[in-house]
RNA sequence: GGGACCGUGGGGUAGUUUGGUAUCCUACCAGCUUGGGGUGUUGGUAACUUGAGUUCAAAUCUCAACGGUCCCA
């Protein structure tokens, strides 16, 4: 295998075809097919999303794919800033169509003609709902299994408030959410506010949350958008105030998507192949029989699987033949599993087993009655070192640096002085290829601009997928 | 947005300069063997991206499409 640092691009692309993650021969460029073990591995962080935005009255729906022309022919520039990138259905059979449709690029142009007729009175509000479907870009730059596509696992939710206080409590909630997510898949990472120029189209104003691969490139993987009254003036969402008057609702949205899977074995992969944290891997605990001619270790293996799977893990057993012990613990720690069980001829005789955890691969010898709460112990472990060692990394890679020059040899988050303007943040993309990824909300320090000079704050820069 | 390179069994490749016979590794199938860190062995299946052109003859030369990779903005 590639190593992963020296060469992360190949070692990416080899670990996602060699583990069964997906497969990107499928003829369109940018449509690559879900393979069962990453299509279970995208299944489990959805479900993470899902247990966090439902235990805070998200409601999940399901829109069409297709929009018509007219949702999508409103002068507004959320419409213009998706325009190039737009798949267009434009024959049913042989017929031309008399209105053309549209894959959808994301979904406030399908959702928002239903929110205005769903939403009639201030009752009806707060509106928290959310999908997890599928949204289409027609890409023209290189694609990379994942990161850039052209069709999209996407999670989105759709939030409509009264006011805009209770749209701004709803992007701190997003926050939390976040939080929750982010702790879950053990990936670090920093909020920004993007420049005006590259905040999502028509948003008021876009908070994205930022994460680091290695090679110092920047992935977003998550973005939340207050959209004031911007959409609900163009798709007219009113509802009636309890005095009488019509008032346009304020909205929010949230958007993340199999990015999220790009980051988890991006961060966390090793030379040895991906490392699945606890929540995310489609097995957590592999137990391998090794084979003897005195004891049946097959039965014995069996028993600890079902002693696991009752205490709820996600257990499988790999009893192939023809492969050896030595071939097998390889296999699934290519594969990411977390951790695994070795069960002997010895093991079978004191009644102990031996645990492996995936990160460290260190070896504990432990009593058959203990099993199951040493896994927890393990896997808990596995967790807490991957999200260390993100961190390390993370943290070790963001710079401060005080003069424009500093760019010329730096990686990872450049953090430095920075006033707003497009146009310094232009020569500094221009020159030195790092792009802006903004402002820290919480970081408020006054700093002079490395490139003008004149009055600013701290912006983040990096280059970036 | 601009440029460069590449496309040979499932994966990785040799062969392309100089047009004619397609190499090896791996994976896969059948068997035997082996089994505590990628067993060994025998036999077998399996490929020149697509289309058009040049030619007696194209994996090889030309053009285009599709796909992949990288660099620059």
């Amino acid at each position: 295998m590639e190593n992963k640092k020296s060469n992360f691009s190949e070692w990416y692309n080899e670990i996602i075809e060699i583990s069964g993650l997906s497969d990107k021969r499928y003829p369109i460029k940018g449509m690559n097919v879900w393979m069962p073990y990453g299509l279970k591995a995208m299944q489990n962080i959805d479900r993470t999303i899902r247990e966090s935005v439902d235990s805070r009255n998200f409601q999940e729906v399901q829109f069409p794919v297709l929009i018509t022309r007219d949702q999508l022919s409103v002068e507004f520039e959320h419409v213009k800033g998706f325009e190039k990138e737009v798949f267009w259905v434009t024959r049913g059979g042989m017929e031309p169509l008399d209105v053309e449709m549209a894959l959808r690029p994301t979904s406030e142009a399908a959702m928002y003609g239903m929110y205005s007729l769903w939403i009639r009175s201030h009752a009806d509000l707060p509106l928290r709902l959310y999908q997890i479907v599928n949204v289409y870009r027609y890409e023209t730059k290189h694609t990379r299994s994942f990161i850039r596509i052209r069709e999209i696992h996407f999670f989105e939710a759709h939030t409509a408030h009264d006011t805009y206080e209770d749209a701004e409590r709803q992007m701190h909630q997003y926050m939390e959410i976040w939080g929750e997510i982010s702790s879950r898949l053990c990936l670090p990472f920093e909020v920004h506010q993007r420049p005006d120029w590259d905040k999502f189209p028509g948003a008021r104003y876009t908070l994205a949350f930022d994460t680091l691969l290695p090679g110092g490139r920047s992935l977003q993987v998550g973005t939340i958008h207050q959209y004031g009254t911007n959409f609900s003036k163009t798709y007219d969402i009113k509802y009636l105030k309890d005095d009488g008057e019509h008032e346009y609702a304020n909205q929010t949205t949230f958007g993340l998507s199999e990015r999220l899977l790009a980051a988890v074995i991006g961060i966390h992969g090793d030379d040895h192949g991906l490392i699945f944290p606890p929540d995310v891997a489609p097995t957590q605990v592999v137990v391998v029989p090794i084979p003897s001619k005195k004891v049946d270790t097959g039965a014995f293996a069996k028993e600890i699987q079902q002693t696991l799977l009752s205490q709820g893990f996600r257990c499988t057993i790999d009893d192939r033949e023809n492969y050896t012990p030595g071939f097998k613990y390889n296999d699934w720690e290519m594969r990411g599993v977390p951790m695994r069980i070795e069960i002997g001829e010895r093991e079978v005789n004191s009644g102990t087993a031996v645990l492996v955890s995936r990160h460290d691969r260190k070896k504990t010898k432990v009593p058959i009655g203990e099993v199951a709460e040493w896994t927890s112990t393990i896997l808990q472990g596995v967790k807490d070192t991957l999200t260390e060692r993100a961190g390390k990394y993370f943290g070790e890679n963001k710079h401060h640096i005080g003069k424009l020059d500093d760019l010329a040899k730096a990686e990872g988050f450049v953090i430095a002085g920075w006033c707003g303007d497009q146009e310094c943040a232009s020569k500094i993309e221009e020159r030195y290829e790092f792009g802006t990824l903004g402002i820290s909300p919480d970081d408020t320090e006054e700093k002079k601009c490395i490139v003008c000079g004149k009055p600013g704050r701290n912006g983040t820069f990096s280059r970036s997928y």
